[in-house]
DNA sequence: TAGATTGTTAATCGATTAACAATC
DNA sequence: TAGATTGTTAATCGATTAACAATC
């Protein structure tokens, strides 16, 4: 699951840049240099540049980068125009939250289903979707040829759940248990363990009081 | 707010460790090797040592490290114990999701307040919590002390807020909003924007449909 | 003692930042 | 033309990985 020819970060900051372009063009803006949108996102103007000339960059000296034709260029190389479906495993608070996010639908990605193990759950509704129970998860991948998986269950069912997931056909699991989940290569596996900004929070909050004990 | 003695990674890595160091305690266990934890977490034991040479290694040759002694080494340099309140500020779905996460005590972190703008949601129960509404969240910040916030708003509303927070007293912000927030040096900002991973998850998808169009 | 495992130094890798020539 | 801005190469920085001596 290595062979990205672009960097991780780079990947990431690419929708951030996406998000400031489709504002700008909103604004009736043409055309952005590279020193606004990296104060747009917080980045320097080499980063933007470095990053924008991975998907061969496309500025013009003296003035910028066509924002139309930015937009696009990155709607393709991250293929977000692309009808993308995903489904929920675990009809929690964070799958509800999730089931029901306002901008994952910018990026293509649709959540068309949401599973749970408690029988309590099933039939209950979610926005316009149904809550099925995850005994009829492998199917319904299969048969709608699903290939996003979204985990939001406990780290017990997540492991349980991620072979069956790559068996149906799932080539992405975006993992929000604090599983670590030992796929095929040829799965990628994206975890967000919210816990995990914990650590540098309390580390910062912690180290304040350090040090006004000191003083 | 550059002044970490520790790399950001290994700080977010200390909380995995932390987990996976419970659980073995629960089980009985009194000593685990770098290799153990390294395996747990999904990093090599280089990695492991490396990490915890930055607390002071603890570990004893042929032995590996002693599970409680180490438990209670993370749980003071993170400052796990300290008792640290929070609010959060927008009371979405996002938000009452953050606020019913059952992660967080765990690392000694109480959400003790929800805020909203909106006049329908203020009153409102969210598990204990009573939504409040915005315009009492600086008095509430500095009648309470309150250190650490986490915005759960829409971009526009996130940045207004930010100043308020800094200026109420606030030292960590923990952004899951758009926005690219300015706060003075001493302020963390930790931004969790859930759209970016999908940058990466998408560009892997839509790279996958490439290859099958090539073959 | 012999061998396993730590702690740490050095080597590698990768991303960011700086510098600057090319260009519009 | 002069000057601003890109694109790219080189330098720097920081984290990960490898190697190995120290140690229990």
């Amino acid at each position: 699951m290595k062979s990205f020819d672009i960097p991780i970060p780079t990947l990431k900051r690419l929708p951030l840049y996406y998000q400031h372009l489709l504002i700008a063009r909103e604004r009736g803006e043409k055309v952005m240099s590279s020193t606004d949108l990296g104060e747009a996102i917080g980045s320097a103007p080499e980063q933007v540049r470095k990053d924008l000339s991975f998907l061969s960059g496309q500025g013009k000296s003296r003035v910028g980068y066509d924002i139309d034709k930015l937009i696009s260029i990155i709607e393709t190389y991250l293929g977000l125009m692309l009808h993308k479906e995903a489904v929920i495993i675990g009809a929690g608070n964070l799958g509800h939250a999730l089931a029901l996010y306002p901008g994952f639908s910018q990026y293509g990605l649709k959540i068309i289903a949401l599973f749970d193990n408690d029988a309590k759950k099933i039939g209950e509704k979610v926005g316009k979707l149904k809550v099925l129970h995850v005994d009829d998860l492998a199917d319904y991948i299969k048969n709608q040829s699903i290939r996003i998986a979204i985990l939001t269950t406990p780290p017990e069912s997540a492991r349980q759940i991620a072979p069956q997931l790559v068996n149906s056909g799932i080539k992405a699991i975006w993992n929000f248990s604090t599983a670590h989940l030992v796929v095929p290569e040829d799965v990628l596996v994206r975890n967000v363990d919210l816990s995990l900004e914990l650590g540098v929070i309390s580390h910062y909050i912690s180290g304040l009081d350090r040090i006004s004990l000191i003083k």
